[in-house]
DNA sequence: ATATATACCTTGACAGGTGAGGTATGTTGT
DNA sequence: ACAACATACCTCACCTGTCAAGGTATATAT
């Protein structure tokens, strides 16, 4: 059993914060993450998991720098800014609203 | 406060069948229901709205009528199917199932 | 007369998610 | 040696639901 895109819709960035609030990391590394923490219940298309990059970037909400791998794949590490901490805060508020409120509507 | 659009998409339909339930009912009678059960939190957006009904009725959710009355503006009221019943039932279901994934990767 | 409430509707734009395609390196199986 | 797979990144065109902005029409209150 899956999860229906209008579902998780908006939470994508807050699910990358999330990773990224501890330790820096990678794309294909996040997004393992999340198939493991969800039994393979869920994953982020990989279209989806980089454009979400691109935007928390451009609104400044994480950093990116290469790693320097002597083997294997390039990866691209990101780093959660000051800015992109208070916005997780805010979405996950967000969050405990919007739960409310369709719980009640629903 | 409000809720963004992101979180509440994909919970329209459900909202409405909701409604839908118990009695048959009007678009704006509806809505109405939704601000005061909300406390003027949240409101659907006429378009939103209108293009739920038309989505609704199309995929057999729910089937429409016009009341009759004999004073004021015209209502169309709607009516919720088996079908539509069904797909309620299931939406909650995914609702639940949701917000458990959610809040374990947020 | 004018404003407000009721009640419906459509169109075009926008934004996020996704399928389908691509590039490149390293490892494992036969 | 070669194929297949895993790692790791990226982009483009398309789809879908929401919404701003516009519209129509009737009844009531000021």
């Amino acid at each position: 059993m899956s999860i229906a895109s209008d579902l998780i819709r908006g939470h994508t960035e807050t699910i990358i914060l999330k990773h990224l609030l501890e330790t820096d990391n990678y794309g294909y590394e996040i997004n393992k993450s999340i198939q493991e923490k969800t039994n393979n219940q869920y994953e982020l298309k990989e279209a989806t998991l980089y454009t979400a990059f691109r935007r928390l970037e451009q609104a400044g909400h994480i950093m990116s720098y290469w790693g320097d791998q002597t083997t294997g794949a390039r990866r691209r590490y990101y780093s959660i800014t000051p800015l992109g901490r208070e916005f997780y805060k805010k979405s996950i508020e967000d969050w405990q609203h919007a739960k409310e409120l369709i719980d009640l509507l629903i």
